[in-house]
Formats: structure tokens, sequence, C-alpha cells
DNA sequence: ATTTTTTACGCAATCGATACCGGGAATGAT
DNA sequence: ATCATTCCCGGTATCGATTGCGTAAAAAAT
């Protein structure tokens, strides 16, 4: 079943003109003279004439759409950015096509060809959290497609990027335990290739070390698949727990890892915030209704999205090539609640 | 910037050939001698060619893309049944676009569109709370765009459609809490227009005929906007509890209507489940981490967005007009929690 | 009245890929 | 040796829209 437009053809044929001046008339060329223009263009308006983007991206070598490569759409972070993505984009013109890694390597690969082959115009990504081979992005890039970064980024490669302060958001987040009594603060945090988990544990370092409080490797664990998987919160947090001086309160560095770190406790009755203190990244934006509520380190996800929107579609626009790139870090947001309050 | 690939010209160029035979070798056809196959089929690897898609929308008249559309991204039912849908469609070489109405009429006209003009294939569509005049969508299927519906369709269109036993659902939910005790039940539903709402209303009202308690109409509260506003919610809650005889339990109807009424009782100090019961349908996956744990009305969301996918490419792909439309009832999971067990 | 200029429009190429048609060359048949 | 067949491949139109170039006709200038 075929869904049939009308084109500039059919109008140039009922108005016994040619498709130039149909053309013209409507791009309200000056070489038209006003009757024609008003003949055409009524005629458009009655038979409600859409321009077919797919040949205009055929002749302008741009297809008005641009990718956003997640490794996960059903994460409140992830789709609150996707959401402001999809607002900029919307008001420019563009598409937004979607794709997800699932946090897995191979899947991000294939995307990014996938994306690249759907010509996209250009496209905004979080790596997933297995990736630390950046050579599929830096190839793509390296052949011109446009790419913003944002929350999980590449350090070596030079483009726009959109972040928040990790290191302060982590910083606040660790001080705020200490602030309210807890001693052994744990770490439990994403894969170690991310951006996000250097810097969040650099805060989380930082506010220990200002605090005068010593540093315990044992103390830092990582999650490989950033925390999709429950199994591999639950093995980190047996370890912890089994450890010499056991953590009295943890910082949970993303989304997943929160959550699923409350259903370990909930599992295996480990009382919040009495027998371990809890505060976690994180943009459920239903936090407060949990029990106990959860206190959060919360990213401005659809301002980021926007931003990034912004930056990759004034770079699509650009006539000459991007040289200066710049890093937006934007403010994480805390919200202390009765999870990390003794 | 631009993004250069190559083209069946480049080969043909390169290897002096034309490009229809290039075409055709590329497309293994049995007029190509083997050996040119062979140059052509290792130089196209080896210059990682792809065809343009653009182009071949173009010449073909598809584009290999279909269009989402529902109320929010942000919702952790919807996303998981983009999640669905998405994972058919990348399967079956097809990219989803996403268009979302945000509960607006307006918007979801425009969306409609917006997807029309972008040429997808088709659309897989979940009408907005506000939508009760469907001549928008009513037009375009009219043209010949392949549509399905789901979770909010369209009683009067003739369409593939994929929902849940909603009635069932909503049966089954109330009569669990007749079952614990709870007399006085009172139901909070999403905008009356919506067939979710009439079909949940329904089971509700089926199952206190069944228990034998009478139906009191000041216990049924709509929301105009499906609850994505507080203050709906907030209205519905203090016109219930005014009434005469004070509600003793809620079943909602929505995603948003059961957590915002959960903000609601948190906010006015309700104790739920002792002052109030509360069972809701919702597909967030912490439901159980929430304080009380909630009880709740699941659909399997991924399952729908495939299901739905499938019968789209299907319609798609399918030589002749589909005349037979199918409608696609899964089960709703009830997941028996705290909130709802005094 | 003739030349110049302006106006208003059509022709045709182009983007990348496909497919119909047509034709040269090699092979086989007689 | 001549004709028919098969094999391989190229030319060209096509999809929808844009655009540089060319050009009649009308208007303006001389």
């Amino acid at each position: 079943m075929k869904f049939e437009a009308i084109t500039i053809k059919d109008i140039a044929k009922a108005l016994g003109l040619s498709t130039s001046t149909v053309s013209r008339a409507l791009r309200d060329s000056y070489e038209i003279s006003p009757e024609t223009k008003e003949k055409v263009l009524q005629y458009a308006r009655e038979t409600n004439y859409r321009p077919n983007p797919i040949a205009l991206s055929l002749k302008e070598k741009r297809s008005s759409s641009i990718g956003v490569l997640v490794s996960e759409i059903a994460n409140s972070f992830f789709s609150q950015v996707i959401n402001g993505i999809e607002s900029v984009a919307q008001e420019r013109g563009y598409n937004v096509v979607i794709a997800q890694s699932k946090e897995n390597y191979e899947r991000e690969v294939s995307a990014l060809n996938y994306l690249a082959s759907r010509s996209v115009d250009g496209i905004i990504l979080s790596v997933s959290a297995e990736t630390h081979d950046f050579s599929a992005i830096d190839q793509l890039y390296g052949k011109g497609m446009a790419m913003v970064g944002f929350d999980r980024i590449v350090d070596t490669l030079q483009m726009h990027k959109v972040i928040v302060n990790n290191k302060r958001g982590a910083y606040d987040a660790t001080s705020q335990l200490i602030k309210n009594g807890f001693k052994n603060i744990a770490c439990v945090a994403s894969s170690s290739y991310l951006s996000i988990t250097k810097e969040r544990i650099q805060g989380y370092i930082d506010a220990l070390i200002d605090n005068n409080i010593a540093i315990n490797d044992e103390f830092i664990e990582y999650c490989a698949h950033g925390g999709m998987l429950y199994d591999e919160v639950e093995t980190a947090m047996k370890k912890l727990m089994k450890s010499k001086k056991k953590p009295d309160a943890i910082i949970a560095c993303s989304d997943k890892i929160t959550t699923n770190l409350m259903r370990y406790c909930k599992k295996e009755k480990i009382i919040i915030p009495q027998k371990l203190g809890l505060i976690g990244f994180s943009n459920l934006d239903l936090t407060e209704l949990l029990s106990p509520s959860l206190s959060v380190v919360r990213q401005p996800a659809a301002d980021m999205g926007k931003k990034a929107a912004e930056l990759l579609l004034s770079m699509i626009e650009s006539k000459r090539a991007v040289t200066e790139f710049q890093t937006v870090v934007l403010p994480a947001e805390i919200h202390e609640r009765e999870s990390s309050i003794k």
C-alpha cells in the first residue's frame, strides 16, 4: 500500500507551467510574476502540497535528521535528554533518529554505522559502559560526521561536549554524607572506562581527602555494565559488605546502580539509612516517593539535550569546518532526602 | 561540513565500468560475469561502499522508516513500548522516528503531519488524552498511510490494534481491593475520551457489580491531561476526599496518575494503605521500592511494541491493500504489593 | 523605429541508484 | 561461411526538487 503525495510535477501539469517555474514560485523567486506565484501558491495550498524531503535530501546532500545514540531509552536520564534534543530538533525542522547500545560495544558500533548509513547529518552520543576502543567513533568523526558528546564523553576526541560537573556533584554528595555523620563511605561506580566514572570517583576522593578521611581502595567498586544487570550490583555490594571495615554509606554513581542497590538492600533487609546511608546519581522523578526517599545528584537532563542539539545543529549548519570546540558544563543538583540522613 | 560517501559512480569510474554494471554486480545479477562481479564486490568492500538510502527511498518510494507517536517519551510505559518497536524495526532494516504529543491535540496533529511529510512508511500511534477529533488521523489513514494503534486506540478506525485487556486488568485490580477489605473504592481515570479510560472504568464497574457494591458516580474522576499535571490529580483527589462517603481505596488508571496520586497522599499525609488503599496502572520498574511498595496493573509494554511493529511492517510490506484487521489483546499483569493490602 | 534592457519562463543537468532496452562480441548451429 | 543465440555490458529514463543558462516577449531607452 502506497502513500501518494502530490508533487511539483502535478502542480506544473495542472497549471500548464514548467516544474522550474513552480519550484521558483514556491520559493518566492523574484523571477516569477506575482500572478503566477499566486496561482501556484493557491493550488499548492488547496492540494496540501508538501515538498518531498527525500528528494530534497538527495539534492542537498543533507537529510535534516540527527541521530542520537544512548545506552538505553528506558532510562529516565536518557529519555529526558532525548526529550530536550527532540524539542530543539523539531523546532529547527530536524527529526531525531534514536539508537541504543544497551551498554554493549558491538551494538554501539553497529548502531553508529547504522546511523551513518541512514545518512543523518550529525550524531549526539553518550558512549556505552563497555566501550574503551573509540576508533569507530573516531573514524566516523574523522570522515566529517558532525558529532556532539554528552554525559559519557570521550576525552581524547576533539568535539563539542555537554556534561554536568560530575566531580563537583560527587564531591558535594560525599561531603553531605560526611556532614551527616557517615564515616565509612564506599563508592559504587559504573564502568571504569567511562569519563563520568573517573570524574565522579575523583569528586568522591577529593571530598574524603578534604575531610581527612583515609582513602580505602576496597571501598571503590565498578560495574562493567553500568548497573544494567542486577547481578553486578549485588556482586559489588557483597564484596563491600564483606570488607574488613564495612561501609556505613554508599554513593552510587548511576541511575541503574542506585535503584539496583536499593533492591539489594531491600532483599538483604539492610535498612537505609540506619544501616547504610545512600545517595545516588539519578534522574528518576519520583525519588521522593521511594522508601526511604532517596537523596540524589540530579542532572539537568533536558537542558543537556537542548544544549547538545543546539551545538550539533550549529555545527551542521556552519559553512566552514568547526575548529573550536566547547565543553559545556552544567551544574548538577543535589537533593537531600531521607536516605542520606542518619 | 559534509560527510562524503562513496557512490556507485565512483566505483564505476575507478573500474572503468558503467553505473548500471556496477549496480547489477552489487545485486548479483546473472547478467554480469563472475570476474566483473568479483572486481566490483572487492572494490566495494575495500572502499566500504554503502548504498545511499536516500537515493533508494526516492526511487523505491519508501523510506524504510516508521514513525511512532506517543504522548510522552519520558514515561516508562511508552519508552518500553518504543524499545520493543525499535528492536523489531532495527532487525528488519527500518529506523524509527519518534514524535510526542505531550497529551496535546494540536501537537498531535502537527506531529502526525510532520511524520507524514518526512515520508515514513507507516505510523504506530497512541492518541493523546485531549484528542476526540480523529479526522486528522482518519485523513492520513484514508490516504493510504499504514497505521497501527496501541494502548489508546480509536474505536471508529479500522486498523490493526494492540492493547492489553484493560477491562480485565481493572476488574482484577478492583476485585483485589475488595477482597482485601476495601469497601469504598474510587477510580481516578485519564481523559474520558480515551479507549483505555472507558475500558478500565468498565472493568472497575463490573467488579463492583459482581461484588454487590453500589456504583457511586461521585467516585469516578477524570484527568483531562492524563495525569500529566499534578494539579489535575490533586483536584480530583480533593473532590473525592470531600465527597459524602469518603473513599477508602483508589484505583488509578495511568502511570502519571498513580505517581501523582502518591505525591498528593504524601503531601497530605494520607497513609497508604491504612487510610487509603491504592492500586494503579503503571509500568515503572521500581514500584516495589516505593513507600509503600505499589500494587500495580502492568502492561507488557515491550511485547506490545514488538507486536505493533510486526503488524505495521507486515502491512507496509504486503503487496495488496490490507482489508482484514486484527486487534491483538495481551493480558495485563497484576502485581499485588503493600499499597492495596489493608 | 530600432536597440537595449528587463521580465518571466522553459530546458536540461544534477543528486544516487535502478531497470528497461538495445547492441556488440563470442559462441554455437547449420 | 553465414545466421542465430547467448553472454555482458552500456545508454538512458526515472524518482522529486533545485538551479544555471538560454530566450522569447514585453517594456524601456535612444
